[in-house]
DNA sequence: ATGCAACTGAGACTCTATCTCATATTATCC
DNA sequence: GGATAATATGAGATAGAGTCTCAGTTGCAT
């Protein structure tokens, strides 16, 4: 399997762009937080390990990072995106709890199946889903008004 | 079955909160489209139709809307938020096509029941889901590059 | 009618994200 | 290596969504 990098590399070769020092310490940043994270969060961690990087350029990489698939948009919430790196982990949605706001992870098969199904009754050739359940955690389920 | 306006009413007035005419205007405008939305669409077909309202007063009241189960925030894209009037309509998830834009809404009885089943896996009670399924529609299959 | 709490609109403001442009890197060719 | 062209960066300006403030207004209760 390739690593992150490579992936990278050949993605933005194929369109003409260039590996630079600041679209790799995005990256490497990116692959070294394993929660969700925002893009400010990220300037920020990368500020204090010494990085100097504009946030412009935080804000050009992701997009590409998003496109090349190895990461994702997770959420929109408190008026912006949060994301997660996802090459090199089997896929998985979310669960989330409406009170203490804590978000599970999961995989399901039936899930997948019925992107296949829904697809196939509607003539979509199919490319990935994106699932939220919410409700509310075994610790949040007395509190709930 | 209620009107959305009693619905509302009520849901106003157990927050000690009144219905007033500014709100009415939004909900009838909300309940009057059914395709989906966004805010500066409503502030114009409102202002079309004569309604002197505020863009405050309409960012005030959709999430009023929203809380109450009438309506429901669809997805964030091109910078803000859309949404779709849902009381009084099966629940539905959208298939998005990738190339021309469209959404496609469907139903599945199987994505309800994996809500369920991922709850109970987690311990969660849930009440409710949204799931995005990405591909591209049968007049975009042979464009996509 | 009086009092009071809730509400509205205008515009200021905050924050996310994008754009501009001058400067800096990097690849390629000689 | 040096010249050239394409691509990228950072700083700051800008755009746009959404929120907040506050003075004036409305509507309900007594
Ligand atoms: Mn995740
Ligand atoms: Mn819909
Ligand atoms: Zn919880
Ligand atoms: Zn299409």
């Amino acid at each position: 399997m390739k690593t992150e990098i490579e992936v990278f590399r050949e993605f933005l070769a194929q369109k003409g762009m260039r590996l630079t020092p600041e679209r790799e310490a995005v990256l490497v940043e990116v692959f070294a937080e394993h929660d969700h994270f925002d893009i400010d969060e990220l300037f920020m961690r990368l500020r204090q390990k010494g990085q100097r990087i504009s946030r412009a350029s935080i804000y050009r990489t992701l997009p590409l990072l998003v496109e090349s698939g190895l990461v994702n948009e997770v959420y929109f919430e408190e008026g912006h995106l949060h994301y997660e790196h996802i090459y090199g982990h089997e896929h998985h949605c979310h669960l989330r709890c409406l009170g203490c706001r804590q978000i599970v992870e999961f995989r399901d098969d039936g899930v997948e199946e019925a992107e296949k199904r829904i697809g196939q009754a509607k003539g979509f050739e199919t490319t990935g889903h994106k699932l939220e359940i919410y409700g509310y955690c075994p610790q949040c389920q007395g509190k709930k008004k």
